[in-house]
DNA sequence: TGACGCCATATTATCGATAATATCCCCAAA
DNA sequence: TTTGGGGATATTATCGATAATATGGCGTCA
């Protein structure tokens, strides 16, 4: 199960301003594949749908090309990026390396408490993975853990780093993810339980190259089962048309 | 010597536009320490100076965030993050990961034309660290071979983090890195060159393993000799004040 | 004396309007 | 038929002003 970062940063509160809201709505909707890749979005069609000027919709984009779904073009406006098989190999080497680098972190940064629990949780993993099949289940605790990890790693750019690619590992496995986690055989949760605890135990131990190299081992292993269907699914997309270069026209 | 990712993509022009200059402008002034760790931006002061309405300030000042200079709190302003040992050897794991990362895709990327372009300036910078004592020369053909890795490596996502992180360490070292580069013996240059030339040759090999290692070692290496002058300077710093929670009153 | 709440003020967030710019369409010429 | 130029138009970038909000100081009360 992939392991996942914290979406808001522990020790940074955010008040809601409009910027926000839309910003987080609009990735929302990408992740979520409401807008397709490619589109073009136009600053006062989003500002009449959120009821705002544009001027907080600008704002908004820029948080949303912070974290990498849309590029702003001067005088031509925002479109979503593209996907493509070859960015998604990318993601999972970034996933495997900052993964690495929290778990290496964290083995430097955990204290016996933080040991503790982390240990208690993992354990509550394997029973899960056990006791039940349903793999979205797995993936929740699965992905509290990470967020634990991430948390008390002590490396918040790393951490900020990983939440942005696991979003875009979130939207690029969105559409396929729930389909395929359910018929794949043998199902990765009994594997990767193991391959965590031992990410897990080599935290506690204060092992960082250990937890480091067994990291990048579980997110290998996710990236064995996880690649073929990916990439069967951008072949199938490839044909539908090339993204227009500007927004048509009212 | 540390390799660098390119400052601009190079499949995307940016029509300069008034938030982009201050932006560039900005991130230059906090690099080479200019405005200082920790000091508040306000919009109207900026925009005073650069002669603009505050509008293209806040695009500017969002561009900065998303490098990672600045933290934007809402109804408060924006100001520099502070630095600290502990970021430090933050920003060296990722640096070490990221260069990884990139390496080992450009590992399976090259094709025989851009190995033989590698092989070529990495004999360059064999030949500039034999003949010449001068330190900062070394970087730069170091920083170029650094980029040429990262163009040609299929990985924009990864440059662009290794983009953000090279920025940091940049703006870390500013301060010690002459003074130090010129101080420590053995010079790393040899070594660092030694340890280079290992990573292209696995890149152009095509070992993605080896050359994902070889980054990590030539970094490592590195991080061994500037580690020591950074503690020492962010230590020597920790007298100073605190940051001011708000920017102080006219 | 210490703590709590109100108010003045500085600052940012948002708005509506105007200036600047890139693209598309149409037409003429080779 | 194709290519290049010019104008119309849609869209973003910038501006100046107003609304919303957080902070720090001051006064009051226990």
């Amino acid at each position: 199960m992939p392991p996942s970062a914290p979406r808001t940063r522990p020790n940074v509160v955010e008040p809601p301003t409009q910027d926000r809201l839309i910003a987080d709505a609009l990735i929302a909707d990408i992740v979520e594949w409401r807008i397709a890749p490619g589109a073009w979005l136009r600053e006062r069609e989003v500002a009449q749908r959120f009821g705002v000027s544009h001027a907080p919709v600008r704002e908004a984009f820029r948080h949303v090309a912070r974290v990498g779904f849309i590029q702003i073009v001067p005088w031509r406006g925002a479109h979503v990026i593209d996907l493509d098989a070859h960015a998604a190999i990318e993601v999972f080497e970034l996933w495997k390396a900052l993964f690495g680098v929290i778990c290496r972190m964290a083995a430097q940064a955990f204290n016996p408490a933080d040991g503790q629990e982390l240990l208690k949780r993992i354990e509550a993993f394997k029973t899960i993975v056990r006791e039940t099949p349903d793999t979205l289940a797995h993936l929740a605790v699965s992905n509290s853990i990470g967020s634990f990890i991430a948390h008390r790693s002590g490396a918040p750019m790393a951490s900020e780093l990983l939440d942005r690619v696991a979003l875009f590992a979130r939207w690029q496995h969105h559409v396929l993810r729930v389909d395929y986690l359910e018929s794949i055989k043998p199902r990765p949760g009994i594997r990767s339980a193991e391959l965590y605890e031992a990410v897990c135990h080599h935290i506690v131990r204060g092992e960082a190259d250990a937890a480091d190299r067994a990291a990048r081992e579980l997110l290998a292993f996710l990236q064995k089962h996880f690649e073929p269907a990916l990439d069967q699914f951008l072949a199938e997309r490839k044909a539908e048309p090339a993204k227009r270069r500007r927004p048509p026209r009212a």
